[in-house]
DNA sequence: AACCCCATGTAACTTGTTACATGATTAA
DNA sequence: TTAATCATGTAACAAGTTACATGGGGTT
């Protein structure tokens, strides 16, 4: 159930990091796709290494940094992971302040509106650009990889992204036009 | 901040509401667009009284039934929706469990994952014929209408959830594409 | 001098979910 | 008879957010 133990075994199963590792691969990697705070990687991490399906793999230890704990993904956690990825599950809902702060348009002065949605769309612009450069980043170390490379899977997520940014954006541009229909200055 | 605050204020901005009324737009009418539960409403209903947000207008007793307790927005409460509508805020992250299933197909037997994928395509499918119905319905009712009526607010937020609908069956479509063409039969 | 990065973690707080409780009427 | 609808609400729990604490090294 918990959608957080599932993030951080999904990221185990390709590869061995630490709880630091996770957080940033979540919170900057594919942008903010998910968002997560320290408070929820590392107790959920010791909880899971209790039950068997994450292991210490070993403590690196720089110097005067602080200790670096790697784990690893166990045979049962990989089980975990692979029951949950195929048991069937209902569609997520979708929820965004900004629209219903477009629900609320009609409250509003159009002009005032129209700053707040150029605002936005900008912010979803950059996202775009950001998704769409890490597709051609991704789709350029595709060269004689296996079709069973976890790369495919990554790229079918960030086109995802990249179709919702674009939507996100063309949306924004069609409620400029319906409002500046109604008010021209 | 509270989102919840929000959605009820924009709901009551629009017209007097008893809590099960606002529980059953959020719930029912927008499909799984904002799901709240009667915790959530009741108490927020209630603490927002006592800021002066909203005020009871009347309580309706038919017979056998429970009171019913109507609400409606004051001023204050009408100043802070616009408020809030205008302030800038950042997007909103986007968060869908069913990616990170994407994320973990390299993992899983392709027929069993394209299994999985047509059943959430075919939950997508149905709300997006819901929201499709929800836009023809509401333009229809459009007729005569002032251009500052909350109807056209209403109608922009619902054709969002057309296009989004509309671009997850795509996805999925593409996605199951994929894996077959690497797991022909 | 002030701040960011690494790397772990804890504490306090706000949200959201699930289940329960009441109780009459109506439809399967 | 079983379940659903109307209508209010509470209780217990799960999840998520923000802030704090430590501490050396590097950057502006």
């Amino acid at each position: 159930m918990s959608s957080i133990r599932q993030a951080l075994l999904s990221l185990l199963a390709r590869e061995p990091l630490s709880g630091y590792d996770i957080k940033q691969r979540m919170n900057n990697r594919l942008g903010p796709f998910w968002k997560v705070g320290s408070n929820q990687v590392y107790p959920e991490l010791a909880r899971m290494e209790e039950e068997g399906l994450v292991a210490l793999q070993g403590i690196e230890q720089h110097d005067y940094r602080p200790a670096r704990k790697l784990y690893e993904i166990t045979e049962a956690g990989r089980e975990a992971v692979i029951r949950w990825t195929t048991e069937p599950g209902g569609a997520d809902q979708y929820r965004d302040d900004f629209l219903l702060k477009a629900y609320n348009s009609w409250l509003v002065d159009p002009e005032r509106m129209i700053e707040g949605i150029r605002e936005m769309k900008k912010q979803h612009e950059e996202k775009l650009a950001a998704y769409e450069a890490k597709v051609a980043e991704l789709t350029s170390q595709l060269a004689g990889r296996s079709v069973a490379d976890p790369l495919f899977s990554s790229i079918s997520v960030v086109e995802f992204g990249v179709r919702y940014e674009r939507l996100y954006v063309e949306w924004c541009e069609e409620l400029i036009a319906k409002l500046s229909r109604r008010e021209p200055e």
